[in-house]
DNA sequence: CTGAAAGCGCTTACAG
DNA sequence: CTGAAAGCGCTTACAG
């Protein structure tokens, strides 16, 4: 039985100090003598106290927790990056708060309202997809220096980001696709005004065009990262005169979608045509053929969102902060590709 | 430019009346004239107030938020009961927190910890396997009615707790497999010690009991909830002499890697086998085979979960709440399944 | 290095 | 129905 949680007043007693040297001692130790540390450690261990975060919130005007900020709660690819950011916050004992663009969207509230000061200190926003409006209001705040975004980005916005070698990625996979021996290669997209799919349609087009190997305008199939999308363009591919002996996808569940897809009509990867995608999510490993993918490290992409957001919180003027981190990216051979036949 | 936040004061000088008074037209509308709280609405539209938080989370000694703790905020089986748990939650103007039980225990701290007045008003668990002793501390705890469970459980304790019926899931699943013919049933369990799968795997042998079906020991291959375990049971499968026609998996994880792996052999589902799962994960239709599965509402878990949760931060003495909820599943029935050649 | 004191922005008995 | 006033538990200049 918990009976009253011990306030800083019970530790200054015990401790035979003012409760302003037990939060000195607290938050900076190094400023107080070693005798009273040694006393407010004993003092602050017998009555078992705890602070109370309100009342320092309260205080400081700040909330020591972020809020991350995902288009799509229910969407699996996010659940490592939110381990990742999760791992960093805790360790300096703040606290991630979830939620969704749409559901922020839905209750009427501002984004902006979110960096209340006592609400949250920061943002990270894994959603490329906000209105530019939304973002303009946000990026005019006084707050705009504790906004992040991880994965996607939003371009013509002054916000840091952390993303993949999203250019790099599909450059990988576009040579090893060549290096197989393949001259025809399709390319699914992400989905339209997405920045990702832009970044790796361009960088699709740009190698290929550097290997010299013919592009058909047929052979970039407007999708987006779905599984859906991944079995209509599957059905585009079955429809075509000169089908591409290779496929690559710009995100792994369009890749999936795709091998079903064909495998319900008959077709056989990658004896029929080589696949590959985008992400290895965790899923990727295990898919029959097991598929050949760029795998993204999320859980560092977590992980160095949370740190580049946490310097900028704690650094006021933080101008001189890298604005960017660009992720390493590596290609994972597995069964889904081979050369063609 | 958000200049200063306003504040109550800055409210109740642009309306003319008390601080007092403005926390009563906000918190309680009906005890305030409706003259008053007309001024009020006006004074917060033109100051552009939001409450402070911190500040009413001290004052009322409420965090105004819920914890969720996860065994692993990686898996993708949670999303959507999260999606779940946000959207009600938000609805109140409550946050939510989130944790994985692994954090938690390497941090050092307790679990206990959380339930500070202002860190979270209550913690919905979705990790059955829990250390005993960390329950015991926490059921004997002043605050363990505000403390639920979800999905899982844990035997011998006092908790309220949301579930699907397991049970009548499983003897949907039987029952669907003996009527298309099967009379040669196995099943890949969960972990052992899990509650589920006792919950299941004991169901599971009662209804082939009802049905007079014969059971062999090794028909119970012992596996956890992952794709990898899968393989592995399918290998069991593979090596057997007398192969079971239909196998039911505690998961459709389990059951997809089952399906790969025997695939990878050269075995046909459903042809050679019918295999189903549990849950009907988003990806259970997706895959080749579609996915034959049982499915549980993990939007509606989580709704419950958060609506049960609250009822009881909100009651003061809520003994006489509904202590448990167990949400309706159903069979889907997909292409994984099918009568015995 | 330490203490007295003010104050962060709310809510809520207590009077009226 | 409304207001004056106390107080939630901290932190931090300001003195000493």
């Amino acid at each position: 039985m918990t009976s009253k949680t011990a306030t800083l007043q019970d530790v200054a007693r015990v401790a035979s100090v003012s409760t302003a040297t037990v939060s000195r001692t607290l938050s900076h130790p190094d400023v107080v003598s070693e005798s009273t540390r040694i006393r407010v450690a004993e003092a602050v261990r017998a009555t078992g106290y705890r602070i109370n975060r309100a009342a320092r919130n309260l205080r400081t005007k700040r909330a020591h927790s972020v809020l991350v900020l995902l288009p799509d709660l229910a969407n699996p690819f996010f659940s490592t990056i939110l381990e990742g950011i999760s791992r960093n916050l805790s360790q300096r004992g703040y606290s991630m708060l979830i939620a969704s663009t749409k559901q922020v969207h839905d209750s009427g509230e501002r984004l902006i309202d979110y960096l209340d000061d006592v609400r949250a200190d920061g943002m990270i926003i894994l959603d490329g997809g906000l209105d530019a409006d939304v973002l303009k209001s946000l990026e005019d705040a006084s707050q705009a220096d504790r906004v992040l975004f991880a994965c996607e980005w939003v371009d013509g916005t002054s916000f840091p980001s952390v993303r993949c070698e999203n250019r790099k990625g599909t450059q990988a996979a576009v040579t090893y696709l060549h290096d197989l021996g393949h001259r025809k290669i399709a390319h699914v997209t992400g989905p339209e005004g997405n920045v990702l799919m832009h970044s790796r349609k361009d960088a699709f087009i740009a190698e290929m065009t550097r290997l010299e190997l013919a592009l058909k305008p047929e052979w970039i199939i407007a999708g987006d990262f779905s599984l859906a999308a991944g079995c209509l363009a599957a059905q585009t591919w079955i429809a075509m005169e000169d089908r591409p002996t290779a496929v690559f996808c710009a995100s792994d569940q369009l890749a999936m979608g795709f091998i079903a897809e064909l495998s319900r009509h008959g077709f056989s990867v990658p004896d029929d045509v080589s696949v590959m995608g985008f992400d290895d999510i965790d899923l990727a490993a295990q898919f029959i053929p097991a598929l050949t993918s760029i795998r993204q490290d999320r859980l560092m992409i977590g992980e160095t969102a949370a740190e580049m957001l946490m310097a900028r919180i704690m650094t006021p003027d933080g101008d001189h902060l890298e604005s960017a981190a660009v992720l390493p990216v590596s290609l994972v051979i597995r069964e889904s590709t081979s050369s063609p036949s």
